[in-house]
This record gives C-alpha cells, sequence and structure tokens, in this order.
RNA sequence: GCCGGGUUAGCUCAGGGGCAGAGCAACCGCCUUGUAAGCGGUAGGUCGUGGGUUCAAUUCCCACACCCGGCUCCA
C-alpha cells in the first residue's frame, strides 16, 4: 500500500485496496452496487459505525446490511429517532428520554408537557409527521463532543442531561448503551437544524433509508425502570428493511393472537375467569380439565417411576409455619391476607415447600434414605399484584407440579444431572425440542449460606448442565437468595420462548426448619434441598401448551379424540355402536346427529379441532367401515374399523400406557 | 401497584342523552344429507356494579370490580 491507497480485510479474508480516506459505503460500492445500495452501517474492527465513516489501513471491515439482524437494528434505532422528532414536533415541549431497538421494534419514552398521555389519534398524527420526515430524506450527522458541551446543548432535556452525567461520572451502565457508549465519550446525531438527539450510533446514512415502520401501541413506563421514579409515556413500533419483511411481521402477529391461549380457552370451552371469583382466578370446565387431567395423571405416572414419592398437604397454614419458612418475613407481600382463627392465623400456601419439610423433619432421616424425593401437585395462592395478572400464565391460585428433593452434599451433582434428564424427557412428551439454559448465580447484597456451598451448589449445576453437553447463559446474581438455580426455557411451534421449569439449590429452609439426617459416620448433617418444578405451574403449562398447538392439542390430550358423523339418520345406530365400541377401547368419542347437513357437522369438528372425523354411510354399514377424516390430513374412504382401532391405539401409543395407573 | 384503553345477547363486535343492533351460536320446523357454512322461523339484554348530573343515562361525570396493552414485580 502507499499513501494514495488503504487496505482492508473483507469477512471471508480478502484483502481489497481502496483510496485513502475511503468510507465503508464506498467499499461497498467498489464490491457491487446492490451490496451499495443495501449497506446502511460497517462493522469495523468489531465496532458498528455509520456506514460514512472513513476507514483506517489494516481494518477489518464488513457491510452491514438492512436485511441482517445488525442491520435492523440500525434502522431501528434510527427510525426511533425519526419517532422523537415527530413526537417533539407534535408536543412541543416534550422531553424525549432514551429510545432503543428492541426484538422486531423499537421505542421511545417521552415526558409529555401538562402530564398529556398519547392518544391512537396522536398515534396517527405522529406516524404522518414520521412519514414526512423520512420522505424530507434528512441526513444523520455525528458530532462527538465533550460533555459539558453536550450538556449544553440538551440543556433544556433534563434527561438528556442525566444520561451526559452518568457518563461523566461512570455511572452509565446497560440502560444507556443505546445513548452512549461507555467510553466517556458523547456523541449526538443531527437530522436538522432543530432536531439533534444523544446517540452513540450507528445510523443510517439519511432517514429515507426508513419507512416500513409502524407505531404498534402506547404504554407507560417508569423512567429507568424505577418504580418511585417518573412515569414516562412510552411509544413501541416496529421497522423493517422492507414492505413485505413489515407485512410478514404483521402477519406473524396475528397468527399469534389467534393462539392466545385466552381466546382459544373461550372458543374451546376449555376453561374461564368468571369476574365473581375474583382476577387472576379460573374454572376448568369439562373440555379443559380432561386436558388437564390427563397432563396431570402424565405427571404422576412418570414421578412414581422417577423414583419420587406422593405427599398431600393442606391449602392454609398457622402462621408459625411461615414464620418459621421466612415468608412471612420475605414474602408477605406476595401472600394472600391472613385469617384470624379462635387458635391462631392462618395463611393460604404461597409454596408447598415448608410443608415438604414438615414431612421429612417428622422423624429422624437416615442417610440411607436420601436422596428422598417428594412430590406433590400442590395448589398455592399468591397475591400478585392487579396489574400483573394475565390469563393462565399469571394467577393468583395455581398448581405447581412441586417437588422437593432432599440429599447430601456429594449427591447434589448426580441428583441435578438426573433431574435435568427427567424434566427433559418429560418436556420432550408435550412436544417441546427446543430448550434454552440459564444459569443463575448468587446475589451477593443478598444471600444465606457460606462461599463454599454456594460454589459446591453452582459447580453441580453447571457440572449437570456440561455433562448434558447444552449451551447455557449466566446470569450473574439472578439467584434467589437462597441458592443458586438453572431455568429451562422452551420454544414453541412459532418461536416464542417460555421460561417453564426450574430447578433451584435452597440452603436455606433446611436450616430454618432445622432439618437433619444422620450419617454414615453416625453423626448429624444438614440436607440440601432442591426445589425442581417442571411445569412450573399446572395452568401456566397448560396455557403455553395451548398457543404450542394453536389448540390442535395431540391426540393423546385432545379433550375429544373421535367424532363419529353419521351421514344420515338411517346410520344413527351404527354411528352409536362405533362410539360405544371406541369408548370401550378407552377412546374419548362422541357424535353429532344428523340433524345438520354433513358438511356443517364437519366444519365444526374442524373448528373443535378434533384430531378424528369419522363419517359413516351406506357401505360403511354393509362393511363395517370408516371413512377417516384425519385433522390436517387426507380423508380416506372404506378403513376397517379395527384397522382404525388399530391406528388410533398407535397415535396415542406411549401415552396410553398411563390409561393403566 | 403505576400509565393508557376497555366491559353492549353464549361468542365476535357495531351503536349512541329519548323503542337496544348485526353475524355466528342456541332453540323450533322443513331438508335425509358421503367429507369445512342448506332454508325458514323463534327466543335471547338491568348495555360490568354502585353513586351522581339530567325532565330523561346504556350513552356524560365519579368510585369500584374485572379484562386488555405496557411498566414494575415474579422470592
Amino acid at each position: 500500500m502507499n499513501a494514495a491507497t488503504l487496505d482492508v480485510t473483507l469477512p471471508d479474508g480478502s484483502v481489497r485496496t481502496l483510496p485513502a480516506g475511503s468510507t465503508g459505503l464506498d467499499l461497498a460500492q467498489s464490491i457491487g452496487s446492490r451490496l451499495a445500495k443495501a449497506a446502511i452501517a460497517a462493522m469495523v474492527n468489531g465496532q458498528e459505525v455509520d456506514i460514512s465513516v472513513p476507514l483506517s489501513n489494516g481494518a477489518q471491515v464488513a457491510i452491514i446490511t438492512a436485511d441482517s439482524d445488525a442491520g435492523r437494528h440500525v434502522l431501528r434505532h434510527s427510525t426511533a429517532h425519526v419517532l422523537a422528532q415527530a413526537v417533539l414536533q407534535h408536543f412541543p415541549g416534550a422531553k424525549f428520554t432514551i429510545g432503543p431497538a428492541i426484538e422486531d421494534g423499537f421505542y421511545y419514552d417521552f415526558e409529555l408537557p401538562d402530564n398529556k398521555t398519547f392518544s391512537d389519534n396522536d398515534l396517527e398524527a405522529i406516524t404522518e409527521r414520521m412519514r414526512a420526515i423520512v420522505k424530507a430524506d434528512q441526513p444523520f450527522v455525528r458530532a462527538e463532543m465533550s460533555a459539558a458541551e453536550a450538556l449544553e446543548l440538551f440543556a433544556d432535556q433534563p434527561y438528556k442531561c442525566e444520561i451526559i452525567e452518568r457518563v461523566t461520572t461512570g455511572a452509565a451502565d446497560g440502560s444507556d448503551a443505546s445513548e452512549v457508549s461507555g467510553d466517556g465519550s458523547v456523541s449526538v446525531y443531527r437530522n436538522t437544524e432543530s432536531f439533534v438527539d444523544l446517540c452513540r450510533g450507528p445510523h443510517v446514512p439519511s432517514t429515507a433509508r426508513l419507512g416500513h415502520f409502524a407505531l404498534m401501541k402506547v404504554a407507560g413506563a417508569y423512567w429507568r425502570g424505577n418504580e418511585k421514579g417518573p412515569m414516562l409515556q412510552r411509544i413501541y413500533g416496529t421497522a423493517w428493511e422492507s414492505k413485505s419483511a413489515l407485512d410478514e411481521h404483521i402477519t406473524r402477529l396475528a397468527e399469534a393472537e389467534k393462539r392466545d391461549h385466552r381466546r382459544l380457552a373461550t372458543e374451546m370451552d376449555l376453561l374461564s375467569f368468571p369476574s365473581e371469583l375474583g382476577g387472576g382466578l379460573a374454572v376448568w370446565h369439562p373440555k379443559g380439565a380432561i386436558v388437564r387431567k390427563i397432563m396431570e395423571d402424565y405427571s404422576r405416572y412418570r414421578h412414581q417411576h422417577g423414583g419420587y414419592q406422593f405427599v398431600f398437604s393442606p391449602h392454609i397454614a398457622n402462621a408459625q409455619l411461615f414464620e418459621t419458612s421466612g415468608h412471612l418475613h420475605f414474602y408477605k407481600d406476595g401472600m394472600y391476607p391472613p385469617m384470624e382463627m379462635d387458635n391462631g392465623t392462618y395463611y393460604p400456601k404461597p409454596m408447598n415447600c415448608p410443608m415438604h419439610c414438615l414431612i421429612f423433619r417428622d422423624r429422624q432421616r437416615s442417610y440411607r434414605e436420601l436422596p428422598l424425593r417428594l412430590f406433590e401437585l400442590g395448589t398455592v395462592y399468591r397475591y400478585e399484584r392487579a396489574g400483573t395478572l394475565h390469563g393462565l400464565l399469571r394467577i393468583r391460585g395455581f398448581t405447581q407440579d412441586d417437588s422437593h428433593i432432599f440429599c447430601t452434599e456429594d449427591q447434589m451433582a448426580d441428583e441435578i444431572t438426573s433431574l435435568l434428564d427427567f424434566v427433559l424427557s418429560v418436556l420432550r412428551q408435550f412436544g417441546f425440542n427446543d430448550f434454552e439454559f440459564k444459569l443463575s448465580t448468587r446475589d451477593l447484597e443478598k444471600s444465606v449460606g457460606s462461599d463454599e456451598i454456594w460454589d459446591k451448589a453452582t459447580t453441580a449445576l453447571r457440572e449437570a448442565l456440561n455433562r448434558h453437553g447444552v449451551e447455557y447463559s449466566v446470569k450473574e446474581g439472578d439467584a434467589a437468595f437462597y441458592g443458586p438455580k438453572i431455568d429451562i426455557d422452551v420454544r414453541d411451534a412459532i418461536g416464542r420462548k417460555w421460561q417453564l421449569s426450574t430447578i433451584q439449590c435452597d440452603f436455606n429452609l433446611p436450616e430454618r426448619f432445622g432439618l437433619e439426617y444422620i450419617g454414615s459416620d453416625n453423626s448429624r448433617h444438614r440436607p440440601i434441598m432442591l426445589h425442581r418444578a417442571l411445569f412450573g405451574s399446572v395452568e401456566r403449562f397448560f396455557g403455553v401448551l395451548l398457543e404450542h398447538y394453536g389448540g390442535a392439542f395431540p391426540a393423546w390430550l385432545s379433550p375429544v379424540q373421535v367424532r363419529v358423523l353419521a351421514v344420515t339418520s338411517q346410520h344413527e345406530e351404527y354411528a352409536q355402536s362405533l362410539v360405544k365400541r371406541l369408548r370401550a377401547e378407552g377412546f374419548r368419542v362422541d357424535t353429532a346427529e344428523a340433524d345438520e347437513q354433513l358438511g356443517k357437522r364437519i366444519r365444526s369438528a374442524k373448528l373443535e379441532r378434533v384430531p378424528f372425523v369419522l363419517v359413516v354411510g351406506d357401505d360403511d354399514v354393509k362393511n363395517n367401515t370408516v371413512g377417516v377424516n384425519p385433522r390436517g390430513g387426507e380423508v380416506i374412504r372404506d378403513v376397517q374399523v379395527d384397522a382404525f382401532i388399530a391406528q388410533l391405539h398407535e397415535e396415542t401409543r406411549t401415552e396410553t400406557a398411563i390409561g393403566n395407573l
């Protein structure tokens, strides 16, 4: 190279020589005009920068295009700036705060003058202003400056000043990441004479590169997520690289909406939340209850075969118990209020663990009994704050598939390993195959137990994950005060993540309850307690399943597995005999009388997502056959009844084993 | 708990200071049907609850309950 040129290395390892002073855009141009058109930013030596930044000699450079994750991130962040400019136009005197890109979109938080809030009409007007800004082809012009200069620039924007001050005092953290980089420098991006925003960048070169966006919803949000801080007004939006990508996203949202478990629960007559019952409390209708029962039966079956012992415990307990467990100290806000009785104060239980500790403690325990695995489908009540309730996913009365395992320190690692096996095998049965693991470690601010035990437990959890050879993320300081844990997220059929199972170590309750066992050394030792929920809550898991399958439960779970339809009333008798026969085989079968046309009855069955519709007419009566119309499959005529029954047994085979309990 | 929005027939939703509306579902009748909506009729409502304003409130105002979208929370 010489002074007039520079060399850069591309992601494929090739080196390109460009005139000195060339920018990312020049590079893209030199590679191809299509790339140049798609380029919106550059990755230079691992740092995202504007496409207009001159490249340095020897740099590693990748062009960021709009249709990549990084590219969409940039254009979403840029769209957030456009939103801010539009809002400041629409509400003169508004204060703007932060506006990051998020999954599928962006948001921006504002404090509006006179405590105003956004209305739907405002969203339309703001969208119009945004379109005008996009059309105006405003450049994003970066400038770097000292904190003092920035403070002057944003003198009438207190939230921006607060962020700048946090940079200068080194207090900036992840929540500031979209606005400023962590290195103490301050940069701004100016679109027009009057609109400039604090930002680390990078941004698209001009607002004309944006435009495939939609403002989605308004919401309140606390400044810095602090409940005691001011309530800001947030606008959420989504933005994409093309019209078609935006449309696809909107379609995906509509699809997700159709799977909403609350909608399906009503449509399918599974359960309801009568308001007279109170918030967050559900009643299960027969069709929902049968699915739930099958889930629970399966869970019991697996636990029975997994070395667990079943226990039961009451729904309320004397306050003394929760004094001992510490719940009244640590968890009182989450508990239903007490009932004053003539012999003391009673609380509905928010957890089952104290009860299980009492069972352990009831008599002297030997190391030979460990690990002792207690299991209960235990119904608990938690006073969730009103605004947090959400269908079955956040509810006030629910049933945990709760087990508590008492073991020695030395057994911990093996026990956790086999627990992971157990959990994953059950989740797979329910149709989940995509898992993510999170290890939460000690929060030094609030935790009980010695360094030694925390290390040992955390190592045991880590080891179990390693033995499974699975990837996991570590959430530092995210553990409960009583011990580290593994949380398992599953991905559902349309890619959404749900946190279900959890495996938690507990050093606190054994201490509080004074749990002990006699070791092989004939002296007393304190057991480790493991909390393990697999479904998490039966209700929540049911809700997730419902969304996962979009209501089309696999045959073994379906409330109605087979519907028999007579073509005309002359075939009713045959239909009834089939119903009887299939019921005798253990299947859930019903029929719809021929007082509506066949097409209509089939349609109803399909809408109810019945896995198999059997249509029977003259030919079938004569030949002892059925016409099989499977959900999502092709109709097959003239199937021998015995053959269909065999097929149905096969279809539900692994699961019917639980019928033998 | 906080910020918005909402609650009208079983469901989905329209309406709006003066007799309460549609589609689907339900019920009744006709049709006797071979693989996703046959035809006709009937019934269905304290417009979430309580208070207020008004000659008059389902409609406007206030409170409460419940729901929805977020925030916070989920030991």
